[in-house]
RNA sequence: GGGCGCAUAGCUCAGCUGGGAGAGCACCUGCCUUACAAGCAGGGGGUCAUAGGUUCGAGCCCUAUUGCGCCCACCA
């Protein structure tokens, strides 16, 4: 008969599924100006890299939201792409280049490196984007961007010449940060801090004219070969006699200045410190206040130059040892002194940054980061969770100019020309014919090419069509939102901003929703040296895509990291099979030997039972509970209600209530019965697609359609809609009933497992209520079916009770269950005992509450009604309860 | 030096605007009950890091402390 396989098994259907939802076209976004438009732009994974953790997590946030609003009916564009990575491809096609032909980089041209890069793109530049479709993302393909691709290099030339025409980009003389090891510039937010264990070496300078010298301290000795002055400061008496006069530099025997300077403090080191300007960001600014001389003494690999004479091309820690050596043999190490030194690392390679002066390009950033400012500050940026926007503002209230040239081959050249004569600079999209100024033919063109995050920063309207004012451009434009992980905020995040509210004269998107980092079980990064990443391709061939999705999107809060844990992993299979195990349970019941759909009533003629109005009314509360969890970014709420609603609402409950129903005779109530139960189960499937697209999307397709729309020719479930919240439904006493039923049920269950009745023994039971007797028999049935009851016997409170008997009890009714042999007297006393003190618990809280004038005063008057009414409930079960002791002591 | 996050059941974590402590896993007991043993039913387990404070009421707000982690920063 047709249904679904009788395991689920993810391998089977997952591909299949993707591929038919690719053919139908199911994620395209075209522009409709009859629809909202929401727009999310994908991170671009580097095209260097396989699809990690991080990935996964990212991707999955943004495919649960643009699933939940494609379905919501808006025209919902996910456009996906990857970046060219300028370091890291530069890096591994040279690898490869020496692997291969056993050639240095620098053996090559330019242009032969580059066909090497470009093949080396086309080989390997779509591999995360072909395993992202693993994943499930809902990504508009035919819309996919790459940072250098066409559209992205004019986006990128033009924004160059637009802030180069506006005086926003300028060259400049200046100390940058220098990868010794990238061989290029970085910028200030390239570069990571970290903590070493160093030490300060205290060196003698002997004065010129032979007078008292000065002591300088030093954490990196092999400057001093650069050295151009020593700074004290203004009034410091310990040194005032040397201001104006020279000191040597021991065994260099170089004679340099001593000048005043702010930034020498008395109180640190020696009061006297070495400038040496070439490699030193402070000391650069020392150098121009003072007009010191600008002297470099390390070169681009990090090995000393000329100026250090002997140490010359030496490595710079190498040299610092034989150095450190010599002056202290010459008698100039004063002391040495243990400290920890923090220096800056390049965050790709890892090595320690050499500052170096050097002519470079620089963006302005004080008056672009205004509008960034202001997007946050005047609420019109969102950031989710809201902590972020103050590290954002921080950042951008201290920026300093972007260094954004790079001395590589691979990204975007700079559009900067010169002319072989004059040196005049041209900067447009093309090389001029001639220099503008002295009209000399011969010019070239700046061999350094921009930071990758210059292409990236344009990513959000570079993929739409601008600087052509597409339809797309007009529609998609702002992105609703921007899903990334907070490790890139300075990287990306700001640096968006700032280029859309330049480039757009608006905000990029209205939300930036950051999320955390995925760690190992032991909390750990997951990282390549320390091998302990977990492959999502791997883990989506055991368990399938949807249980990696549900467990990177549930049980996670907004901005904080998470682990990756296994046990977490196999629950959310374990839900998948579950949903799998009930929906094959809904087809058995709904299909006919015919393999055709049994006669089933509509939304008109179903005849709802309490049960019926239950599960709808539950689903009804949870939908407007999910919607509202997505609405504020909470996809991890919204996927823990969807697990709940499915598991213990619809699985443990309602399938069970119904059971009977379906395999009984009454022809119209059947129809009945099947309506709710695929209806139930077809909502599910909807609050559930965006977090498990494939399980649903398979189950759909053996459920009975809704009615094809224009929209949803195919009758997909990605296509279809999203449920709405009615609040005009309103079935609280059916709901009331069930409930009642169900406390019942429990109180069955609770007794036969402590009595250790079998599950097969049939039980009679007598409920003695005073209150409740028309629901206790409107939901006997109920009880019956669920509990293997055979009788239930409705008495008044006063009325004797067998002597056999084992109890609990309800809110309004006791539940009394012969047990005849099966009574244990002294387990039931137990158990009775244990729920006296409870319910006197109970008591006594609400009593002390409403004892409490204050409560009773200030509390809001409906709570405090609910309170008069709980004390009320608790008081009656507390004295059923008491009086069931009594009995049986007796 | 500045800023931030986290401390809740044995483990991993939820807990939205303050109003009777939750989940998954693990553990104990009983079940192959015709959707599901990747399951069903029942059960045990928490002074919500510590000390104060605000409040009728604090896991949640404020202050301080301790421990772990992260980010930023041009200290010789």
């Amino acid at each position: 008969m047709k249904n679904l396989a009788k395991t689920y098994d993810p391998k089977g259907f997952e591909d299949r599924i993707y591929e038919m939802w690719e053919t139908k076209g199911a994620f395209n976004a075209e522009v409709d100006e009859n629809k909202e438009p929401y727009t999310i732009v994908m991170p671009p994974p580097n095209i260097t890299g396989q699809l990690h953790m991080g990935h996964a997590l990212d991707q999955t946030l943004q495919d649960v939201l643009i699933r939940w609003k494609r379905m919501q009916g808006y025209s919902a564009l996910w456009l996906p792409g990857s970046d060219h990575a300028s370091i890291a491809t530069e890096v591994k096609v040279a690898q490869k280049i020496l692997e291969e032909t056993g050639k240095d980089k620098h053996d090559l041209s330019r242009e032969e490196f580059l066909e090497y890069a470009w093949d080396w793109k086309r080989e390997y530049g779509g591999r995360i984007t072909k395993q992202c479709r693993k994943l499930g993302d809902s990504c508009d393909w035919r819309r996919e961007r790459f940072t250098m691709d066409e559209g992205c290099n004019k986006a990128v030339n033009e924004f160059f010449i637009n802030l180069y025409n506006k005086g926003l980009i300028y060259k400049g003389n200046r100390i940058i940060n220098w990868c010794p090891s990238c061989k290029t510039t970085l910028s200030d937010a390239e570069v990571e801090h970290e903590d070493f264990n160093g030490h300060y070496w205290y060196i003698y300078y002997p004065a010129a004219d032979g007078s008292e010298g000065i002591t300088v301290a030093t954490s990196r000795p092999e400057t001093i070969f650069g050295d151009s002055g020593v700074a004290v400061a203004e009034g410091d008496e310990r040194y005032a006699h040397l201001v104006g006069k020279n000191v040597v530099i021991p065994l260099v025997g170089r004679e340099i200045p001593v000048v005043t300077d702010e930034h020498a403090d008395p109180e640190k080191g020696t009061g006297a410190v070495k400038i040496t300007p070439a490699h030193d960001p402070n000391d650069f600014e020392v150098g121009l206040r003072s007009n010191l001389e600008q002297i470099c003494c390390i070169d681009e690999t990090a090995h000393m130059n000329e100026m250090a004479g002997k140490y010359a091309g030496m490595d710079r820690y190498e040299c610092r040892k034989e150095w450190i050596k010599d002056l202290d043999e010459a008698g100039y190490l004063v002391k040495v002194e243990d400290v920890v030194i923090p220096a800056g690392e390049c965050y790709r390679c890892h090595t320690v940054i050499e500052p170096r002066i050097s002519e470079q390009w620089f963006v302005a950033m004080k008056e672009l980061a205004k509008p960034a400012i202001e997007a946050a500050t005047s609420g019109e940026m969102i950031h989710v969770p809201a902590r972020f926007e103050k590290i954002y503002l921080n950042w951008l209230y201290d920026i300093r100019d972007w260094c954004i040239s790079r001395q590589l081959w691979w990204g975007h050249r700079i559009p900067a020309y010169y002319c072989d004569e004059c040196g005049e600079v041209v900067v447009g999209h093309e090389m001029p014919e001639k220099c503008p100024k002295c009209g000399c033919t011969h010019l070239s063109q700046d061999e350094d090419v921009l930071d990758t995050w210059f292409s990236s920063a344009l990513w959000p309207f570079s993929t739409l069509g601008w600087p052509e004012k597409t339809p797309e451009l007009g529609y998609f434009y702002p992105n609703s939102v921007m899903v990334t992980g907070y490790d890139i905020l300075f990287f990306w995040v700001i640096r968006m901003v700032f280029s859309s509210c330049e480039s757009m004269g608006e905000i990029p998107f209205k939300y930036v929703f950051l999320h955390g980092l995925v760690r190992d079980e032991q909390g750990r990064k997951m990282s390549k040296s320390l091998g302990n990443g977990i492959d999502p391709l791997e883990v989506i061939n055991e368990y399938g895509a949807d249980a990696l999705r549900f467990m990177l999107a549930t049980g996670i809060t907004p901005g904080n990291d998470m682990r990756f844990i296994q046990s977490k992993l196999e629950a959310a299979r374990n839900f998948a099979n579950k949903l799998w195990n009930a929906s094959r349970f809904t087809i058995m019941n709904l299909v006919g030997e015919d393999d055709e759909f049994l006669p089933m009533a509509d939304e008109k003629t179903a005849v709802l039972k309490d049960e019926d109005k239950w599960i709808l009314a539950q689903i009804n509360e949870g939908t407007k509970y999910v919607t509202d969890s997505l609405d504020k970014f909470e996809l991890g709420l919204a996927g823990q209600k969807v697990y709940e609603l499915i598991w213990d609402v619809f699985c443990d409950w309602y399938i069970e209530l119904i059971k009977k129903r379906l395999w009984g005779d009454d022809e119209e109530d059947k129809k009945t019965a099947r309506y709710v139960l695929q209806k139930a189960l077809k909502d599910l499937c909807k609050l559930l697609h965006p977090f498990m697209p494939f399980i649903t999307e398979e189950i759909w397709s053996f459920l009975p359609a809704d009615a094809k729309t224009e929209e949803n020719p195919d009758g997909l479930l990605i296509k279809s809609s999203w449920p709405v919240y009615d609040e005009a439904m309103d079935y609280a006493d059916a709901v009331a009933r069930i409930e009642t039923a169900m406390d019942i049920i429990k109180a069955v269950r609770n007794i036969r497992a402590e009595a250790e009745a079998a599950p097969s023994r049939k039980l009679n039971l007598i409920v003695r209520t005073d209150s409740i007797a028309d629901t206790v028999s409107a939901v006997e049935q109920y009880v019956k079916n669920i509990a293997n009851v055979v009788s239930i016997t409705v008495e008044p409170s006063s009325a004797e009770a067998p002597s056999d008997v084992m109890s609990a009890v309800i809110d309004g009714a006791e539940i009394l269950v012969p047990l005849d042999e099966l009574v244990d007297m002294e387990a039931e006393i137990e158990r009775l005992t244990k729920e006296k003190a409870r319910l006197e618990g109970e008591v006594a809280r609400v009593e002390k509450k409403l004892a409490n004038q204050g409560f009773v005063a200030k509390a809001p008057a409906e709570l405090v009604e609910e309170e008069k009414a709980k004390g009320e409930k608790y008081k009656e079960m507390l004295e059923t309860v008491v009086a069931r002791l009594e009995s049986i002591q007796k």
